[in-house]
DNA sequence: CCCCGCGATGACAACGTTGTCGAATGCCGG
DNA sequence: CCGGCATTCGACAACGTTGTCATCGCGGGG
């Protein structure tokens, strides 16, 4: 900027006044001042201006597990709607389910200034956020509480979800049906078992441990799970998937088997409609998730300071076929 | 800064070695500074560091059409990955196929500093940028190339895939092959046909205008597409499609009908092997293509300044069955 | 003719940090 | 007791920008 007042032979402040469209400077002067800007390439420094200023950074930082996982890149889109309404860039960073690499980039983000934070959490201790938050950081939890504060959440409806799909596979006759999730530390993952026990309990089928496997998430260790609760003494005639990735994995491990289970799977995806036969799945809108928590957030940005909000987002379930198989 | 350094009774330098963990302060001064800091829940301001030390702002810019789409979305998590390498970290801007919203994300990340730009165009033209490369901001272009400017691009093959897909499916005896593909403005649309016409050429088939529908994207419209080529007076027995989303809604047209021509796919996708017939595909490794635009990136960022490359990154075609379907 | 007001411009400080340099203190050997 | 050196610390400027206030010249009304 010292170079363009000095080419356009003004002081610092007019150059300054040109780039921001202030009223008061000559035509002549701002044309000369214009006419320097584009000859030295010269592009105002947003981070000098911001510092200056006191003003917010224009961005929102977002912490999930894995941007390549279709429903936090499904999330990620509507943040980035949201954000752009309200003139924010979005900073993205995937923890991989590593509680330290999520307070790493969440301190990091906070570092910088962001304007708020989006956080699916990977841990379960979030402690080290209360500075930032009580220092006015407004932060929403998506997809899973934090660990140990309360603060703004917004969640799906796993529990009754996984009711919902016990229901459905009891209704068409199942008694013997099978559950695998993702590890019981993750929050989405318990809640979906505590529905599927309570799913059970409703539907009058007593609980078998045998039939429930957690933590198991390569397509191997999946494919032998479910071998496991096929060929017990009474083995399952009906499987409950507690997310998008699993019932990929069991979809593949059945492909080549004559005789198939039940299947409701929690998540929608692609081509479920085209599959044979169909997958039933527990569905949710994902993008409304993401554009939940990001406008809570802004409304925080905006002033908003009621109590902490906990949103849970309905599922519904879509019956395709897979769940409506009869038991032999 | 200044609070802190009030509160521990020392100045405000003495804070600042603390806090960058300089050697020369008495343990006992910085015990009291750490426990201000800790009591103030300060936490240095990052965008006034870098601005005072000239330093970079560790952050690069990836402008894309849609991170929902997951060709995007495995991409960014793969520079995400080379990125956190490097000690940056991301930020996304989808631009939706609209030059000016591009153009006006670009020059965003550009008035803050990013160190780098990895840009997927959406525009033909990208004169504005020519500044800024003049100027030290390395930018990569990736899947195509960009308009009017010779640069770093990182891109698929696409000529040779579509080349491909036409021998596979005139080598099982298709004649009468159609093409269904984006607006022939896309740069990886128009090389696509392009290299259909020449897989036509090789394979001594006529080229038929009447055999191919570009830009069509809507699934009503695809379907429509469809059932054009599938009812000419000499009829396609075989499709080719232009990328993943064009596939899937290709497959839905599908679903109910009896007679099914053959089919190739532009672009992998999940689940392609698990559909009835499972779907061949031309396939290319995206995470592979971000990683190497990013590191790209990053050569460029240590200092490598050799002439602009251009990267082809292979593709392959992966036959599951729906290619090698028998024309009647 | 004087003074006021207005339009146009510039000087300066400040945002939150860090690099440079010099000052104060204490300890050592001579 | 003194000079010198190491250790510890602070004053100050600077990064690139903008807000505040002052200054300058000029035209018009009293």
């Amino acid at each position: 900027m010292n170079d363009v007042a000095r080419l356009a032979g003004v002081s610092l402040k007019t150059v300054s006044r040109v780039v921001n469209g202030e009223t008061g400077v000559h035509p002549t002067t701002a044309a000369r001042v214009l006419a320097a800007i584009d000859q030295l390439g010269f592009r105002r420094n947003l981070g000098a201006r911001n510092l200056r200023r006191g003003s917010s950074t224009g961005t929102i930082g977002l912490l999930l597990e894995d941007v390549a996982n279709p429903f936090y890149s499904v999330l990620t889109r509507a943040v980035e709607e949201v954000a752009r309404q309200f003139g924010r860039h979005v900073m993205t960073g995937s923890s991989d389910e590593d509680p330290d690499r999520e307070r790493e980039l969440a301190l990091e983000f906070c570092a910088r200034r962001v304007d708020g934070l989006l956080v699916v959490p990977a841990g379960l201790r979030h402690g080290y956020l209360v500075p930032e938050i009580h220092a006015g950081m407004p932060v929403v939890f998506l997809d899973r509480p934090a660990g140990d504060i309360v603060a703004d959440t917004v969640l799906v409806d796993n529990l009754g979800g996984t009711v919902e799909a016990v229901r459905h596979l009891a209704a068409h006759g199942h008694r013997r049906i099978a559950f695998l999730g993702d590890a019981a530390t993750i929050f989405t993952a318990s809640e979906r078992l505590r529905g599927f026990r309570e799913g059970c309990a409703r539907a009058e089928i007593r609980f078998d441990e045998e039939l429930v496997a957690m933590g198991v998430l390569d397509e191997r260790g999946i494919a032998a799970s479910l071998d496991r609760v096929l060929n017990l003494p009474e083995p399952a005639t009906a499987v409950v998937t507690g997310n998008n990735r699993i019932t990929v994995h069991v979809l593949r491990a059945l492909a080549h088997k004559a005789k198939r289970p039940a299947l409701v799977g929690f998540d929608d995806f692609e081509l479920a409609d085209l599959l044979d036969p169909p997958v039933s799945v527990i569905a949710h809108d994902t993008g409304a998730l993401g554009k939940a928590a990001a406008e809570l957030l802004f409304a925080r940005l905006s002033g908003d300071n009621s109590p902490p909000h906990r949103v849970i987002s309905p599922v519904r379930l879509i019956p395709r076929g897979s769940g409506e198989v009869q038991p032999l």
